[in-house]
DNA sequence: CGGGACTAATCC
DNA sequence: GGATTAGTCCCG
């Protein structure tokens, strides 16, 4: 049910992509997905391949076109525009250095590059224990062994990919040592139960999640330095860490967290301005017809 | 329901 | 491989 991005392209299929901007390798053992929208801004946009057909933006709205294309193979499977094709904003990395294609296409429509992502998609229990099964096998997946695994799994060989690329990082993550305060912390106060992981995955046992409630003080600090610097690098954030009592990764949560509420109630902000000045557009008019 | 944690997907 | 975003989960 969950994996309707799974079944899309077929490697007889990519022969066709030939002669594209990103074409894929043409070596049917190894074909790479085609390079996601990631430096695509809104001047290529005008014309987006879309599922079984194109999306073309128009006015600020995204529009199907019934042309053929098999490039964003995701797409295929969020036909309604409205509903799940969205534009996204250009990330904006603390050390972004932006090549020079979107620089060139930035300034068609302002500041505001943007390009299409996939609406994130959540595996089944049925689906992890595959992707489990196979990784305790292996680190590392390609060839017929992914082939296999798109098939039974009923997620593309992209999501497989990726899967597997995120599992290695969450794996290295946990053989980091964890530096855990000292109870003699002055900002220390932390209860017995936490940091289990939330979901133990390898059984897919659901293992209760304690919540961490971050101190007066502590939050004070962290609000202190997320005035100064939005991104904090990982020394410092160990060195953060290790001042005021926290987790490595409970600092890089929180500043996670804080940016995307940042970003949510920004976002909010502006849509409430857009309404209002239309509520004025409004009332004027009705002011002025009477 | 706010917010800390997790994770699919993206970008380098 | 690592940093990050954004959607989601779920505890208090």
């Amino acid at each position: 049910m969950s994996s309707p991005d799974g079944r899309y392209m077929s490697s007889s299929q990519s022969s066709i992509l030939s002669g594209k901007p990103t074409p894929p390798s043409a070596v049917p053992t190894a074909t790479p997905p085609p390079t996601p929208l990631n430096s695509i801004a809104y001047s290529t946009l005008q014309q987006v391949p879309f599922g079984n057909g194109t999306a073309s933006r128009q006015n600020g709205s995204v529009h199907i076109l019934q042309q053929p294309n098999l490039y964003y193979p995701w797409l295929i499977n969020y036909q309604n525009p409205q509903s799940n094709l969205q534009l996204y904003p250009q990330y904006n990395y603390p050390f972004h250095q932006p090549q020079a294609s979107q620089q060139l296409t930035s300034s068609h429509f302002g500041n505001q590059t943007e390009v299409l992502r996939k609406p994130r998609s959540s595996f089944t229990d049925a689906q992890v224990v595959l992707l489990e099964e196979q990784f305790r096998q292996s680190k590392f997946i390609g060839g017929s062994d992914r082939e296999k695994l798109s098939k039974d799994t009923g997620l593309s060989e992209q999501q497989i990919k990726v899967w597997f690329q995120n599992k290695r990082i969450r794996m290295e993550k946990l053989k980091e040592p964890k530096l855990y305060s000292q109870n003699n912390h002055p900002f220390h106060q932390r209860q017995t139960c936490q940091h289990q992981p939330i979901r133990q995955s390898v059984n897919l046992e659901k293992v209760p999640r304690y919540r961490v409630s971050i101190t007066n003080a502590q939050l004070t600090k962290l609000e202190e330095r997320f005035k100064k610097n939005q991104y904090i690098l990982k020394r410092e954030r160990l060195d953060l860490a290790k001042a005021i009592g926290l987790l490595e990764s409970e600092i890089r949560n929180w500043f996670q967290n804080k940016r995307q509420k940042l970003k949510k109630r920004g976002i909010q902000k502006e849509d409430q301005e857009e309404t209002d000045v239309e509520i004025d557009i409004c009332t004027f008019d009705s002011f002025a017809t009477n």
